[in-house]
DNA sequence: TCAAAAGTGTTGCTTGTACACCCATGT
DNA sequence: ACATGGGTGTACAAGCAACACTTTTGA
């Protein structure tokens, strides 16, 4: 039995976490932001609001991004760029379904008129919440709430580092439309020149050759990321 | 077949990733900063150099900070405080004795005369290795390498945040020894009048009342954490 | 009195904030 | 012309880096 076979003995012989993924996917609507949260339809809690997730299938899934692709094509019926992956939580409490659960939480950010998310496998429907309101909001299934937060102090700490929130833009878009955005996440309003300056000393953007776009009043220059 | 018991099918239809802990443990010797490897006693990888880890146990573990702990009691005969959980990662191919292993990486940062570190299980000696080496060294099990390399990064980052490396100091320290300590993780010299301008301005150290410390010259007032 | 390290001060530059002001456009 | 949002400039404060300087100790 001392052999190098102990390993994989041990494997056998120790049941593994249930191990999932969790997503946060934020989006920014009526100038807040919202999570998408998922009514599931089956036990536990059948009927109760909760992040879409799924479990990992390391016979599908070449990795923990992998993973949050399939789930969220298999949830939303769509594909989600530039998840992001924020933490593991694990523990023997977690889940009814399992004695030991695992979950890897990733966030995405998405802008609201590109997601076409329909509720998919084991959800009754879907729902945009504020995320002030399911941070705190005790009725989620699992430790939910607990997630949401954590993945919007995680956004917010990105945005104030002027990490930018390319899932909530456009291809090309103006300064003020990026400046209100990163206010909206962060609930406060931001100096435009400041925002202006940081923007160019750290090349984050570039102007677009030529590109404008009107309204009643002066067009602005579009720029891209960088 | 289309009851509650869905999700629990799945679970045991599916097979879980095989599921482990991971431990950068990170420490300054000869005024750089080494992290310690493990010799493994056993295949996969026998006789190569790897992160000291071990497997998630459900039975045994109440969350991963916890798992995290147990492991390093078994393999290093120890207890380490303030440990940081990094990433995870996962696939098909990092360990050979799985179909798909998933790591929960940890960090942590240790005096090297507070550790009394002794090869436990699986593991045939320990050794102290230059991160410089380590996370370029294409010898080492598994990813080990890469986690080491993301481990320094991240450490390096904090530091530059000002987040003082608790673990690397003592209870009680001079304002020098913190600032030769950060100078050692950043492998950079800093400048003495701004790093104490930034601790008292983010109130990170509180002075010690009347204690000092003596040598062969002036004194220094001694701090502790606030 | 000298070396060594502690601790403080000065100067100049960079960055951030607040706010004012001009610019271009459609109505 | 004027309202509206785009875009730029200025003035002040805060913060940081480099460096010089003074202080306190044991030898």
């Amino acid at each position: 039995m001392k052999s190098s076979d102990d390993a994989k003995m041990a494997k056998k012989m120790h049941p593994m976490p249930f191990t999932r993924i969790e997503v946060v996917v934020l989006s920014i609507i009526d100038s807040r932001l919202h999570v998408l949260l998922a009514k599931r339809a089956e036990a536990p809690y059948a009927g109760k609001w909760a992040l879409p997730g799924g479990v990992v299938r390391i016979d599908l899934d070449g990795s923990l991004e992998s993973a949050a692709k399939r789930v969220v094509a298999e949830r939303l019926g769509m594909e989600l760029p530039d998840m992001e992956q924020l933490c593991a939580v694990g523990g023997p409490k977690r889940d009814p379904r399992a004695a030991w659960a695992l979950s890897i939480v990733f966030r995405a950010l998405v802008r609201i008129d590109k997601i076409s998310a329909n509720p998919g496998k084991r959800i009754k429907s879907l729902t945009w919440c504020p995320v002030s309101e399911a941070a705190t909001d005790r009725s989620l299934a699992f430790d939910h709430a607990d997630l949401i937060e954590r993945a919007v102090k995680t956004t917010r700490a990105q945005t104030n580092a002027m990490k930018l929130p390319a899932g909530l833009l456009e291809k090309q878009f103006t300064l003020s439309d990026l400046q209100t955005t990163c206010e909206q996440i962060l609930e406060l309003k931001l100096d435009k020149s400041s925002f202006r300056r940081k923007l160019d000393s750290r090349d984050l953007v570039v102007p677009v050759a030529g590109a404008t776009k009107g309204g009643a009043f002066r067009p602005a220059q579009l720029y891209r990321l960088t």
